[in-house]
DNA sequence: GTCCAGGCATGCA
DNA sequence: TGCATGCATGGA
């Protein structure tokens, strides 16, 4: 289970004995776009409006300048610091193709972040390669959100996005995508689309909402279900996870049940680095 | 130069 | 309902 510690260590807060972590592959896995690696292996990145720093050490966490109340309503929900992942693993592992996967990543933990933010993010996604993604959405915040503290920016919210015309998105580089990111925003904004009811329904029933909106087919809303709406059952196939579903000719194995998702992201990764044998 | 990336809307059968 | 096609951009 979690059992670790959680300590205050000048201004930042240490947590000790953290099992099934890890926070390399968690945070470059290609669910999240907004952390960027230092130079001292800690992560630095953004979300519910504060800038986190970050460094793992085994089984300690070391969060940077946070404070004991942030951690617990903010970051220990962010990271699943709450769900049992080695439970969750043991159990997947039962499948014979996703165990060496497991292994290798051992660690990795699909996120709980900002439906907004994850159906944005998602969105700009569509054909498009994790690097590129990046690079967008690093311009988009840049640009449009709310600079924190000198260097740090905000995503931005659906109002500020929904006083934008396409071509603000274009400039972007958002290319095709620039007139859905142009609608969704003006959806959302004006509470013709509403992201906490969705998070309120049935996985099937948020599910047929999500594909309502312009430019979201089942891809898109798989992965903001996933990984902004915690709906762990969903199950994104992209072109990487086409290529791993030849494996599973009879469809996915009963010991996945309720976790599709979780072990998607291990099948996706492992299929990405394409480390096999 | 061509191919590809965490796809989708559209038109046509 | 299912399939072919066009679509922006930039890196390999």
């Amino acid at each position: 289970m979690n059992n670790f510690i959680v300590e205050s260590i000048s201004s930042d807060l240490h947590i000790s004995g953290v099992k099934c972590f890890n926070l390399a592959l968690s945070l470059d896995c290609g669910q999240a776009f907004r952390w960027e690696e230092q130079s001292d292996g800690s992560f630095s990145g953004v979300a519910f409006g504060k800038h986190l720093n970050i460094l793992q050490k085994g089984e300690l966490l070391i969060f940077k300048n946070t404070s004991k109340e942030d951690f617990e309503s903010l970051w220990l929900h962010y990271f699943a610091l709450d769900t049992d992942y080695e439970e969750i693993c043991k159990r997947i592992s039962q499948d014979s193709y996703i165990a060496p996967a497991v292994e290798k990543f051992y660690g990795i933990r699909v996120l709980n972040q900002e439906p907004w933010e994850t159906l944005v993010s998602f969105v700009i996604s569509q054909q498009n390669n994790i690097k590129r993604i990046k690079l967008i959405i690093n311009r988009l915040c840049t640009r449009y959100g709310v600079c924190i503290d000198g260097e740090n920016y905000t995503f931005p919210d659906a109002n500020t996005l929904s006083k934008l015309s396409v071509s603000d998105f274009e400039e972007l580089g958002t290319g095709y995508r620039a007139k859905y990111l142009d609608r969704l925003a003006k959806g959302v904004a004006s509470g013709e689309i509403s992201l906490e009811k969705i998070k309120a329904l049935s996985l099937e029933e948020a599910r047929k909402e999500l594909l309502k909106i312009y430019g979201v087919g089942e891809k898109v809303a798989n992965c903001a279900l996933l990984f902004g709406f915690e709906f762990y059952g969903a199950f994104p196939v992209d072109v990487w996870m086409k290529r791993v579903m030849k494996n599973y000719p009879n469809g996915l194995p009963e010991c996945f049940s309720g976790v599709e998702g979780i072990a998607q992201q291990y099948l996706f990764h492992y299929q990405r680095t394409d480390v096999k044998e």
